[in-house]
RNA sequence: GCCCGGGUGGCGGAAUCGGUAGACGCGCUGGACUUAAAAUCCAGUGGGCAGUGAUGCCCGUACGGGUUCAAGUCCCGUCCCGGGUACCA
């Protein structure tokens, strides 16, 4: 119907009927004869296009690719998504388009692409689901991986699907746990410089001890000969080789919740309390394993110069690994000079200035340390910081806090007594968990020694103002430091350094701030360890008997006992007798590998065939989230470092270029909970908090849809919204909730992840169902640069349909029929179409696909105002918007009479320079930097005659006269500045 | 706190190498078409001042300084927002 009240801006096109190939025009004549119908066929109609050719790419394999291929390969990967039960967000498909539209583009340009998508089907909330429900995180996973892989294809996506890969299926943990099989069994040499397999180490301690293997090992790894080795019993001496193996059980803190009787995660903490109950949450010590990335340090981080990625990344992931140069030293305790407490530093030539120590409150040497005196004191505040997370411990440095021991230590240059302090800034899990402080030089050891009147004694002459704050200068020549007195920086390190290692007090360290990362989750949904424990020892199972299937429970929570989850699979044990390791695998397990599970993924003798990884190699293009940063993107560069010894792969780094995708945000909505004891939890209305002066609060998040104006300042739940939130959180039906006058409970709105866990997910379905697959594909690119963060908006998809329909249009004249001409074009046509092909090649060689989107406007305005519907030039249109709306290029490339498909049978059009070129520049003129005039000039004007001609114009003498022209400033192709004065 | 980003019209954003700030789109205003509405098309649209008008001038890229013939872009400082901070993935 649209068409038909069209007619009179498509009468101009009536001329080009004359040219009409026979072919059309009876067709042309047919539709006259029921014109209301025709003119609705051909109206661009996203749904029946999209399923039309969605149809024929998966019957004809349009996008199946083959490990064999003359065409060079590219390998295009998108991090794979959790199958959320919320369903795909609108987030998701930002960077899933960008790499589609990369992808097509690539294939288009004769490439062999691999581009395959997954899911990282393990992970807490399906086990969530299964403690609310009794439902196995097995089902609930299906159903949720079977929306996802139909709200996917709803968007176009070129992916293979014939390569799908799932982290939870059985024969894809299989070779997770093989890779950890093969951790286990590995150890890191320094002098080879890779890992050797831990048969290597057996064999070296048994002939010669270990007094000559340099090899990543645990700090406390006592010295060992020969026959101390080989006097060991087997037990014993697997023990003594955890302390070698990449992958052991050690004792590390986790956030453990007494009233849910489980282990929390930093994230599933809010404020001290458990976000699911708001019950106390204390930091506990417990076996984990743990995975020895610390050995990989130094090569993740010189790693990341052969790689290309966004530099801020990069600088995240330094500072992650924080490698730094420094010292240990060791102070003997007072009154027992046989213990010594080790700290590291990096400014050990402070060491004069060494006024107190601190030590962790978890610090093991604390209860032997403290006095009577103290005892009550310090005990009191270890079980406060204990209810503190680190990020709190850290965040929050205005406030001085710390008790003495009672103890003293000696600093070993000077002999002089040191009263040893605990303060909770001082974290256990960095270095050695204690701090030598320096009150002179470091801000927080300064604001601490005011705060308990310790002293702060000057050690360098060009420390200033030290009343207000520490100076952290390395400038000048150092005083009142015994052996370094009168010493530079630069001649007090080495003396300083010599002498400790002399005496066996200390040496020369290069400390990582990055610590091993704990492996071991007390969870039920997650990868089992294929390990069994016999006499407090560990041991693998057989390769032969992997997978070790996850045993059915009868419900996800931990034991009475506190054991995790696994522990109550009734008659799990390993040859019916050894009990299995009961903790399962973290989320970055299965995602720390599966981009070669791609490349061969029915593979079932090894994780991928020796031959494909050959082919592939690695990623070429990765896009996906910074928020990887440091987790996902740094353990699977770890990983394949690791395999890569191993000769199993042939890169080092297995993703050549990385493009992080901003993510795309949502509001968050949050109520207020009273921190407290009681039984009965207690919610107050936002603008309320101010009659409760000394309440404590929780910010428990509320599902949006339960929210009245959400977004605004004003939200709120109303009476409705709060029994919607009752029935939703049974843990919270008996609570009490404080409204206003106006019987609202105000919410705090804040813009952040849109993400399961805030509840307030917008998924696209309702958007493709409106506007359309390629609609959508087109607005999400142009809502701006890919790389950037921005609230989930769709205030202006409106213009993308607009144009969609307008390119639409010029294939089809003023009654509606498919019409294009034959004749060539002209000059004008072909600069519109060729400066579209330059801007749109350049700004997806460089991810700029917003611009393109922008480009493509332009070119189908100007096409629309010139009545252009050539085939010399839709055409390449056609296949120049492929990448991006791949339904409507197949359907008119289709119209246009070719076959096959577009996407697989098409080139990417080449600019010709000929048609861009200008005969004329214009230029502005500014007088003094401000521009005043335009003038056209030739396009080949030298320099010098552009000078000329300038000064001679009016507009120019209108600016200059009374005054003298300094300087004429030329840049050819661009402007022109004359300064005057 | 620490590490990494970001801040440009009413809104999303453009300006790619230091060279015309605001491309493209939304929204808004006016007009055409229509019985009407929708849709479509045309025109205008950063703010201020002056002018009947063409137009001219001033201000303007979070804030305060600096470098330069020229700064959204480079340097120093500040504020605000987002991501990460080791068991969300």
């Amino acid at each position: 119907m649209f068409q038909l009240l069209n007619v009179k801006n498509y009468s101009i096109l009536t001329h080009f009927i004359y040219f009409r190939p026979f072919k059309i025009e009876l067709f042309q004549k047919k539709s006259a004869w029921k014109t209301t119908i025709n003119t609705a066929i051909m109206d661009y109609s996203p749904r029946e296009i999209e399923k039309k050719w969605k149809k024929y790419w998966e019957e004809n394999g349009i996008y199946e690719v083959s490990n064999e291929s003359s065409k060079p390969k590219y390998y295009v990967l998108d991090m794979f998504p959790y199958p959320s039960g919320s369903g795909l967000h609108v987030g998701h498909p930002l960077g899933y388009i960008a790499s589609d539209i990369f992808a097509r583009y690539k294939r288009l340009n004769g490439f062999n692409v691999l581009h395959p998508m997954g899911y990282d089907s393990f992970g807490l909330p399906a086990e969530q689901y299964a403690i609310q429900t009794g439902i196995h995180p097995a089902i609930s996973t299906e159903d949720n991986i079977k929306r996802y892989r139909e709200q996917l294809e709803n968007l176009g996506f070129s992916f293979d699907w014939s390569r799908e890969v799932r982290t939870s299926d059985p024969a894809y943990y299989k070779w997770t746990q093989w890779i950890f099989m093969q951790l286990y069994k590995h150890y890191y040499d320094n002098d080879a410089g890779k890992a050797l397999p831990v048969s290597h180490l057996t064999e070296r301690l048994a002939n010669e001890g270990n007094a000559r293997i340099n090899a990543v090992c645990d700090e406390d790894t006592p010295a060992i000969t020969a026959a101390e080795w080989n006097a060991k019993t087997e037990a014993g001496q697997q023990l003594f080789l955890l302390k070698y193996r990449l992958t052991f059980p050690e004792e590390s803190y986790v956030n453990w919740c007494p009233a849910l009787g489980t282990v929390l995660s930093n994230d599933e903490v809010k404020d001290g309390v458990s976000e699911r109950g708001g019950y106390p949450v204390e930091r506990k010590l417990m076996k984990q394993w743990s995975m020895r990335i610390t050995a990989y340090a130094d090569r993740l981080l010189y790693g990341l110069e052969e790689i290309d990625w966004p530099e801020s990344l990069k600088e995240q992931q330094r500072n992650w690994i924080g490698r730094s140069q420094g010292a240990s030293v060791r102070f003997a305790l007072e009154e027992s000079p046989e213990t010594k407490i080790e700290v590291f530093t990096t400014r050990v030539d402070t060491i004069y200035g060494v006024t107190f120590m601190c030590l962790a409150p978890e610090h093991e040497l604390v209860a032997r340390i403290t006095k009577p005196e103290q005892k009550e004191a310090v005990e009191k505040y270890i079980k406060w910081t204990a209810s503190r997370s680190e990020v709190e411990r850290m965040a929050e440095v205005k406030q001085v806090t710390g008790e003495f021991t009672g103890s003293y230590c000696i600093n070993p240059f000077n002999g002089e007594k040191v009263p040893i302090y605990i303060a909770d800034y001082v974290l256990a899990g960095y270095g050695t968990g204690a701090v030598m402080a320096v009150p002179s030089g470091d801000q927080r050891d300064w604001n601490f020694a005011k705060h308990f009147g310790l002293p702060i004694a000057p050690i360098l002459d060009a420390q200033k103002n030290m009343d207000e704050a520490a100076d952290d200068t390395k400038e000048g020549r150092y005083i009142n430091s015994g052996i370094i007195d009168g010493m530079s920086y630069d001649e007090a390190i080495p003396t300083l350094t010599r002498w400790l290692e002399e005496r066996g007090l200390g040496k020369g360290k290069i400390q990582y701030r990055m610590r091993n990362a704990v492996f071991s989750r007390q969870r039920y949904w997650g990868e089992p360890v294929p390990a069994y424990w016999k006499d407090g020892v560990p041991y693998l199972i057989e390769e032969s008997e992997l997978p070790l299937l996850l045993p059915p429970v009868d419900k996800y929570l931990p034991t009475e006992t506190g054991e995790p989850p696994l522990g109550r699979a009734e008659g799990w044990k390993y040859q019916g007798q050894y009990e299995y390791e009961l903790s399962t695998m973290p989320g970055w397990a299965g995602s720390s590998w599966y981009w070669y599970r791609y490349m061969d993924p029915h593979n079932t003798e090894a994780f991928a065939g020796q031959d494909a990884v050959g082919y592939w190699k690695s990623v070429d293009l990765y896009i996906g989230g910074s928020e990887h940063a440091v987790g996902h993107l740094l353990y699977s560069r770890f990983w394949n470092h690791f395999l890569h010894d191993l000769g199993l792969v042939p890169e080092r780094e297995y993703a050549k270029k990385l493009i992080n995708q901003g993510m795309i945000q949502g509001v968050i909505e949050f109520i207020y909970l009273e921190k407290s004891e009681a039984a009965q939890k207690r919610f107050v209305s936002a603008d309320l908090l101010g009659d409760y002066p000394d309440a404590e609060w929780a910010m428990i998040p509320v599902h949006v849809d339960f929210v009245s104006e959400y977004g605004k300042d004003h939200s709120h739940l109303n009476q409705k919204g709060i029994d919607q939130f009752r029935e939703w959180r049974p843990d919270f039906r008996d609570a009490v909730f404080v409204t206003n006058d106006k019987g609202q409970l105000v919410t705090k709105s804040e813009v952040g992840k849109m993400s399961k866990r805030y509840f307030n997910v917008v998924n696209p379905d309702d958007v493709v169902a409106r506007y359309g697959a390629d609609c959508f594909r087109m607005y999400e690119m142009f809502l701006g640069p890919i790389e950037q963060a921005k609230p989930w908006d769709t205030q202006g998809i409106d213009g993308v349909i607009k144009f969609l329909r307008r390119f639409w249009g010029l294939f089809f004249n003023n009654q509606g029929g498919f019409e294009v001409s034959e004749e060539p074009p002209t000059r004008e046509e072909l600069k519109v179409l060729h400066a579209a092909i330059k801007k749109v090649r350049e700004d997806v060689e460089r991810f700029n696909f917003n611009t393109c989107i922008s480009a493509f406007m332009i070119a189908v305005n100007e096409l629309k105002k010139q009545n252009c519907n050539k085939r010399g030039v839709l055409e390449s249109m056609v296949v120049l918007i492929a990448p991006f709306a791949p339904h409507i290029a197949e359907e008119l490339w289709h119209q246009l009479g070719r076959e096959g498909s577009v996407h697989r049978d098409a080139s990417f059009p080449e600019y010709n320079p000929e048609y861009l070129k200008e005969d004329a520049v214009t230029y502005p003129i500014a007088i003094n930097g401000k521009t005043r005039t335009t003038v056209d000039f030739p396009a080949d004007a030298s320099k010098e005659e552009l000078e000329k001609a300038v000064r001679e114009l009016e507009v120019v003498q209108k600016y200059t006269d009374g005054k003298s022209i300094r300087k004429v400033i030329v840049v050819p192709q661009r402007m022109i500045n004359i300064v005057v004065g």
